[in-house]
DNA sequence: TAGTGGTCTAGACCACAGC
DNA sequence: CTGTGGTCTAGACCACTAG
């Protein structure tokens, strides 16, 4: 089940197609909706059996990253940040769940060398950055204040969007072609600055995420978000589920 | 990709097999390190081909359940609770990682039934259980206070094992047969107890992870962890990976 | 060396959903 | 209806490794 492993050429026939069709949809060559040819089709092209074109569509649609249909074909699926393993809220979503008026306030906005940055920075080069810090509140109470890098060498239309009114986080979600995420999840202080945003005292207990979010090697984005302690918390969940 | 689905029956045969394989293993019929049935007994078993036994093994390879190797055949896995996709530190790994000395002291020990319990409390009823209280040290510093209730119902061996030296984490890995498991993470301040255990001033952040594991419908063990916040960070990553 | 899983074939029938 | 993926067969050869 090791077929595909990083920086090794696949061994076997049906690794080699999922490889090469993984590597278009993750290029962006292949975008969300894409039609992909059909298991005939393949079967032509690789000049194989369709059993070994179904090995490898099979194991493309398990990881999620196509869907696969009767009749309609197989399509490259809408990539989902949020993954049912670890559930990192949609804040939105969240707080309209409640019952509460979801808010967003743009606080600084300006394209600038990445800083303070902690996740990703291990000898990797980032370019240019739009740097957005937003405040994100539930009935007027602000429960999350994000520091955004949308990295603009990966996503150039970034350049251009209007994050005044629309939270960087959903506008990446329709934008960016696929993605892979890392976190790390911290209980911290509120610093001087955390405090009067959220409007908790100083060395309040926050819930810090910072994310950093990627594609083939390419980096997209890193946030960190600071939640009051007090009003949010992350669900995970794993086991031995279906492959 | 949905056979399996939740209280439904499989409707194709690899997907039965699976079931029935996969039962066995989480029933704690087929424990860890034993040999399952090769591809040709299973094939004999069924009345079906070669392909369709291997479809059904694939899978559970894929999800982790079972070990397979030539030669050596095929054997129920050692569960991980440690997944790859959100990694909860094996606080004794880490702390020698950091070459520091672990230490462990066990505060409380009883039989109780269950008390205090966020986490899969909706409506179920959880017999008699274990409960203990220790505390985690790295270069005696105390890191990390655990509150640990080992259901009895479900792991009657907790009953004489003996937590005075050896953590029930460790031992819990050791002892059961596969699990799933729930977290709740959130950022919490410290109380007067967690405060004078973990030697940090009231009211200093913690990260608190709570922990509820089962196997099939049976609750095994609730935990709950209050780590130091300047100590310690969970980690946690995910992406469109091999299925 | 012998037995195991890993892979692959060249067919086949079926269920489903769009046309 | 037609084309698609889902499943299954009855073989085959190969690679790896434990004995």
């Amino acid at each position: 089940m090791h077929d595909h492993a990083p920086d090794d050429r696949p061994t076997t026939l049906h690794a080699r197609i999922r490889a090469e069709v993984e590597a278009r949809i993750l290029s962006g060559d292949w975008k969300p909706g894409f039609r992909l040819p059909t298991e005939t089709v393949l079967m032509a092209q690789y000049g194989c059996s369709r059993m070994t074109v179904n090995k490898a569509m099979a194991s493309l649609a398990a990881s999620g990253l196509v869907m696969r249909n009767r009749r309609a074909g197989t399509t490259v699926a809408r990539p989902r940040m949020h993954s049912a393993i670890l559930n990192i809220p949609d804040i939105r979503a969240e707080i309209e769940a409640r019952g509460e008026t979801y808010g967003y306030r743009s606080l600084m906005d300006e394209v600038r060398p990445p800083c303070c940055v902690h996740l990703g920075a291990e000898g990797h080069h980032l370019g240019q950055s739009r740097f957005i810090r937003s405040l994100h509140l539930a009935d007027d109470l602000p429960v999350l204040l994000e520091d955004r890098h949308i990295f603009l060498d990966a996503v150039t239309e970034a350049m251009a969007a209007d994050f005044r009114s629309e939270p960087p986080g959903p506008w990446l979600l329709g934008h960016v072609v696929w993605t892979e995420a890392e976190h790390r999840i911290a209980a911290v202080p509120a610093d001087a600055m955390t405090a009067r945003a959220l409007e908790v005292s100083l060395g309040a207990p926050c819930l810090l995420v910072e994310r950093r979010t990627w594609r083939g090697e390419e980096t997209i984005t890193i946030a960190r978000q600071m939640f009051r302690g007090d009003a949010f918390d992350l669900t995970a969940r794993f086991g031995p589920q279906a492959g």
